[in-house]
DNA sequence: CGGGGCTCATAACCCCAGCTTATGTCCTCA
DNA sequence: TGAGGACATAAGCTGGGGTTATGAGCCCCG
């Protein structure tokens, strides 16, 4: 009861129907009948109709209107659909990453990137590729930007995905998007209730939730601040972004990431974004290889993707 | 093969392992232990050892590295857990919008609601919500804004969300984010590849794929294009957004939708926008209550949420 | 009007994925 | 050297979800 508890008091997947229901209510949806969702997805009318009763059963809702000439959904049913066809989404971003990280040797394509790049950006475009080129088989390897830079200079990869400054040595590129660094604190935090701007001075002398010495983040940030007083004052230093998220969203105190990073979180307000007043806290990403002309075939594909908008 | 094909070879759900198997692989990150990951989610610890082992067979990589002390997470474990973290989110957002939609009488805040604001916006307000209110009981009822006034006037709601270009009768409200209505079509559709952007006159003479007359889509439309040569033309009038997108994502022609609507499918490059010129297609999303003073309690706190960024 | 051809529901049976408990091994630390 | 934590292995049970077979409404058409 009291308000700063974890408060993690359900397993969550015993409330939300799984996956297979939920691609089966979608496919009804599509078709209009339980029996057509049945046979696209390989099962029998009898199954379909059973899981679809359990669904609603679960959720204490009716979902879908049985006729003796098909079903329709109700609207309640439109929305549970709909909601479900996010997480169907997501999971196929999901499967598209995954799908890559097998990474047989024999891909077509095989991707190098840096970890922020590979855990916000990349699955979507994988999505993407493979509606647009279906079929391509793309492998990913994830690593800090020497390592992208490794496994093309040695032929191991054929695109690379960095972030940062600097352009690594020995490779061609473009830039595909601007990062912006963000800071950000719980809501509980007297600067998510701020109405003046946090100056540059007051950022650098305050302590930070930071990723270690060496990220890509962390030099960014040190570098934006040397004119005001010095590198960031660590608060915390943890060693991934989702560790220094977990850290921030708990109250422990500010801290600053990418704002892909913190999309998800400021939107559903777990995370706060805090202005900054005189500080340029951007970084390029970049899509790379070795020196010579651009990638052609799946990897000019996945480039024309990478754009912004 | 051929490129043009509906391609679901799939069932997704094999291939991504279910969300009780992300939840132990989240707790697994965050905790370091799979005993205590075990422990936290009410399983035993060979059970949590055993599902984790049995996603790294489904995935084919090795997630968590076991030693004797703990266990970290793999390279390719960070991205798992952080493309499972998405799902597990999307989860989080269906689960508030399914126990809203479950609906007790008693509920501290019976919500009102248009589809499209229940569909997109409304599920992540929850979410929000409940972090900063726990225990919040909210109620939903979701219809077009003559029923979401209805319910309000009649005393069965509390808060009402409509989208839409007048304000009901007898309702008080305040804007909480502008809608912008986007022309879209399929990535083949020849308007995906056009540079100049397409003329008011050339969008009202073209077929596209609308809601059915008297939705609140189809009205902002329809007013923007009487101007230019009067009502949109329908190539096919459908019932749902959901039936609407489809169509459109499979190439039937090009359509008009909310920017709420698409922005899942523009990410992932199955719907493309297209710039026009010269009409200007954006709408108000508004809270409203009956006359009279706003509310205070739970829904003053979710009116705060409401408002963009 | 009577018979396909849809729809969905019910019934009876079966199987294996995944859980539990009990125990073993390895490492670390006092 | 012994206690404690963390993971693995083994054996046994259970039930959710699948299957086939069949029945019952509704519609249309000859």
């Amino acid at each position: 009861m009291s308000p700063g508890e974890p408060s993690l008091p359900s397993p969550l997947s015993h409330r939300v129907p799984d996956l297979a229901a939920m691609e089966l209510l979608l496919a009804v949806a599509r078709l209009g009948s339980l029996g057509r969702a049945a046979k696209e997805l390989g099962v029998s009318q009898p199954a379909a109709s059973g899981r679809i009763r359990s669904m609603e059963r679960q959720l204490g809702v009716t979902l879908v209107e049985r006729s003796p000439r098909g079903s329709r959904l109700t609207e309640a049913g439109v929305l549970v659909t709909d909601w479900s066809r996010r997480i169907v989404e997501a999971a196929e971003a999901f499967d598209a990453g995954a799908r890559a990280l097998r990474g047989q040797r024999d891909s077509r394509l095989r991707v190098a990137a840096s970890m922020t790049i590979a855990e916000y950006l990349l699955p979507g475009w994988l999505v993407a590729l493979q509606a647009e080129r279906p079929g391509t088989a793309v492998s990913l390897q994830a690593g800090n930007s020497a390592a992208v830079a490794r496994s093309l200079l040695d032929g191991s990869a054929d695109l690379g995905f960095v972030e940062g400054t600097a352009m690594p040595e020995g490779l061609d590129g473009v830039v595909i998007r601007r990062d912006r660094l963000v800071v950000v604190t719980a809501p509980g935090h007297p600067w998510a209730r701020r109405r003046r701007p946090v100056g540059a001075a007051e950022l650098a002398s305050t302590p930070l939730i930071l990723r270690e010495e060496g990220s890509g983040t962390r030099q960014v940030l040190d570098a934006a601040l040397a004119p005001y007083g010095g590198l960031a004052l660590p608060l915390l230093e943890l060693s991934s972004t989702t560790a220094v998220k977990a850290a921030a969203v708990s109250g422990a105190g500010p801290s600053v990431l990418s704002e892909l990073a913190v999309g998800e979180e400021v939107g559903a307000r777990r995370l706060v974004p805090v202005e900054v007043d005189g500080v340029e806290l951007r970084r390029d990403l970049r899509a790379v290889w070795p020196v010579g002309p651009a990638p052609v075939g799946p990897g000019r594909d996945l480039l024309g993707l990478t754009r912004e908008r």
